[in-house]
DNA sequence: GTTATTAGTTGACAATGACAACTAATAATT
DNA sequence: AATTATTAGTTGTCATTGTCAACTAATAAC
């Protein structure tokens, strides 16, 4: 192991440590409107992919099945999604939001800006570019692989 | 607002729903472990400050102080920890690893390196030390408030 | 000396999540 | 075509995790 790897993994121990009690901030929050932390991350995936299936959430936020299939029946007793059972494969039930779920989602997501605006509202316009380009060149470099 | 704190605002909303992912990777390890992801903060955090104080981990890691309370005992019954009522003022009970604690500590942090090593194995020096660079500047940036 | 505050514990309970067994539908095998 | 295997999703059961409020004992503040 080069030496570099060696302090990087340092580095990200810490960050981690770091990152896990800022995440705890931001989900407080959550906490504060009607939804999970899991329930916020499956609502939001499947704003972003429309149709999406149960299995599919699965795979993606790394969640039990059964769990996913709860939180989904409660979803649709709340009127947040519809599923329907797909006409080519019967097992199928694609997910979509409704027009309440999608307003729900939508104030989410300017809840979590809002938020995260309190995080970082001192900070430049240099600043501010400089972490940008910090934090996508590191999700780039994990997601290479 | 300016233009580049509305960008950073989105991106540190996808770098949040990347590194969740990410940690509950770490975090399932963890378990693997005889400890959750909460224990292991707490055992972290006692090790890097001795004799520290519940209310201290409370405050440090954003947990309730039963729930810290109880996580304590079973540490103590399970003789990772010792506590001794403080002399000067008796409400207190300052914390410390025992020999065995520390050890378990170790051993969790060696198998944590383990994880992130396998992460970023195939990284060549030159980007180790980019990430870390950005990991820093995130850190100190968020820390300077 | 009385009241307020602080550190920590306990009881009761809700939310979160894991695991296995199940149904119904489809795909694969023979 | 009939049997077997696989897949999508649900349900039962249970353990873990976490929250809230009420409590004790010690100290600080008035």
């Amino acid at each position: 192991m080069q030496n570099s790897q060696e302090s990087l993994i340092t580095t990200i121990r810490s960050f981690n440590r770091f990152y896990t009690v800022m995440l705890g901030f931001l989900n407080q929050k959550y906490l504060g409107t009607k939804y999970s932390v899991t329930e916020t991350r499956i609502l939001f995936e499947i704003r972003s992919s429309d149709k999406v299936l149960a299995k599919d959430l699965c795979s993606k936020l790394k969640l039990d099945k059964s769990y996913v299939s709860r939180i989904l029946a409660k979803f649709e007793k709340q009127k947040l999604i519809i599923r329907k059972t797909a006409s080519n494969d019967k097992r199928q039930n694609p997910i979509a939001l409704t027009k309440f779920g999608l307003e729900q989602v939508t104030q989410l997501i300017e809840r979590t800006n809002q938020d995260i605006y309190r995080l970082i509202c001192n900070f430049d316009e240099e600043s501010s570019k400089k972490i940008a380009d910090a934090l996508c060149f590191i999700m780039d470099k994990f997601k290479e692989e």
